[in-house]
DNA sequence: TTGTACGCGTTATCAC
DNA sequence: GTGATAACGCGTACAA
């Protein structure tokens, strides 16, 4: 910031007013070497920083340590509603740790991302929780390899064994399919988030089971694999899906997203939801309780899962040897409007 | 991040391989002062940068130059819609200028917010765009005073000649009036937002304006402050109002959030919008045309808010002695259904 | 045109 | 228990 106000005050100040060495206002200040210093010095060196105000310097503290109490948040894009909550988790558990995040948005595009965490790299950032994982992700191996703590949010990478958090998907799906089969739908269809995540992948696997499992139509034409995770891929894919079948009842979408791109195109067509067809989405995010109809999907415990990813980065940290342990955490169906009866 | 990567070259590292000292490495990298040094030696420094993988480090730059570029944001909670679009947009312009944000939440607590402001300042960022502003906020005057680089967003301060974006706050109010008007409705209220805030106020002020202006009725009772911009704050408003006058036909609400508890509140009341009463917001979040009913409001370019308050702190920065300008970013009235004819 | 010397604020490592 | 010194990576007067 500007320099015009009285610079703030350094070890260097504290010292001279104390009138004993730098070194040992720093180790007065730093509870970890405190000891090493006469219990009246810590006194006086206290009271004086208190005084002055003094706060140390986090720029010069990390240029020597090489350390920033900081991470990096590797976001797609903040806009999607999804990450502002896990964000807001993950912030909240790096507070109470003493640490803060940065965020970046990547926007899918690899020589981005990779751009960006060079960035956060050179700021000293201690590890990286990432929310952009695909299948193949020759990056986070890389890292991974280099010892960079890092977690995973919402995602897995396959081959390597980084932490990660994420909802029960298999669970998720499981509960979806079988509240329409309770309400009488026997032709379900899976509008599936893209599979080259892990997230699009388990969720169609976990729809292929539910349904085989229940009995149900199970021809792969009930499955449509969607470009993106957004409205419009949803809406493109729904496209496809209706014309291509006609008798589809239901449709458990891959994400809140893909399920609003149902609606639109219910809207072209003039399709009633729930009374052509009923949709599922699955996340739960904010406001989808005020849709038309309002939408049926599973709800993921966001904040929760931001917490627990930020937790996980800074036990990382602070043991880097202490083994990759993943978290999948608990799924709850809320049913809406956009589910009924058969 | 870990040490075990092959640490990051060095301008030292750079100069040994060119074999020239580490000040003409350091000149020839620098555009400003590359003139100063050989055109050949240049060109080698260059070569071997590249070759290297020289990326200079921002921390040890930081120190020594006491600038950092980046700026903090600070924001209330990341967590309402609002704000995401706009940060989008901040750091797009960011970005372009080579500044990078760093965001914080507040959650509208002043002790919190002047812990962070502290933390950023002490991270040497060059500025702030802060969106927590209240009428009175002795915070941001003190700043304002320190020469600190600021520009608000979507507020106003009084008595500091601080840069501000914002949208046009009375054309929106007047627009949203003029539609009801024109549907037929005579008598239309206002749920305001908190007064603490510049927007709360000016919007509150357009509507009174508006509803004179048109010769529409303009008791007190009409408009009703909302503790918070929050959905429950407007629905708890909401019950005040609809207690008070049962003749209301219409409904001005201070922001999007605010129209989202009138809906709580019809639905607890069983009131049919827009059959018994119409509603209009104001902000355009995201998803409000899949509303139950889709609602009209007022859109607001969020994006280019965030786009162009970034630009001018970039520009407050470069030249702190240019004069304060503040920006009014037009709006435009969007109609979908929570409005009907009278 | 290039090199020397120093400082930014902090901590690690010796010496006393 | 305390002090002196060096070092982190870089920029900049000043000297050569």
């Amino acid at each position: 910031m500007k320099a015009n106000r009285p610079s703030a005050p350094t070890l260097r100040d504290i010292a001279e007013a104390v009138g004993v060495h730098t070194t040992t206002v720093s180790r007065a200040l730093n509870p970890r070497t405190q000891n090493q210093v006469g219990a009246d010095t810590v006194r006086r060196v206290r009271k004086a920083a208190k005084d002055l105000g003094y706060q140390p310097n986090p720029i010069a503290l990390s240029l020597r340590t090489s350390r920033s109490r900081t991470v990096g948040l590797v976001i797609p894009d903040i806009t999607n509603p999804l990450f502002p909550p896990i964000v807001r988790g993950i912030e909240s558990a790096l507070e109470a740790g003493g640490y803060s995040g940065w965020i970046v948005n990547t926007d899918n595009d690899p020589q981005r991302e990779r751009k960006l965490i060079e960035s956060l790299r050179s700021r000293q950032v201690e590890g990286l929780i990432v929310a952009t994982a695909r299948l193949e992700h020759p990056l986070l191996a890389e890292l991974h390899a280099a010892g960079v703590p890092l977690v995973l949010v919402n995602r897995r990478v396959e081959g390597i064994d980084v932490p990660c958090v994420t909802a029960d998907d298999a669970a998720g799906v499981s509960a979806a399919v079988a509240h329409l089969a309770g309400l009488g739908h026997t032709r379900i269809a899976h509008l599936a988030g893209p599979q080259t995540t892990s997230t699009g992948a388990a969720r169609a696997r976990a729809f292929r089971h539910a349904v085989r499992d229940l009995g149900l139509s199970d021809e792969p034409g009930l499955v449509v694999e969607c470009a993106q995770w957004s409205e419009e891929a949803g809406a493109s894919a729904a496209r496809s899906l209706l014309d291509a079948r006609t008798d589809v009842t239901a449709v458990v979408a891959g994400n809140d997203l893909i399920a609003l791109g149902c609606y639109d195109v219910f809207g072209e067509r003039g399709i009633d939801c729930p009374g052509d067809i009923s949709v599922v989405g699955f996340n739960d995010m904010p406001f989808l309780d005020k849709l038309r109809p309002p939408l049926t999907t599973v709800h993921v415990p966001h904040h929760d899962v931001g917490v627990e990813a930020a937790r996980m980065l800074l036990d990382g940290i602070e043991d880097p040897e202490r083994p990759a342990r993943s978290m999948l955490l608990p799924v709850s169906l809320v049913v809406r409007g956009s589910t009924a009866p058969r």
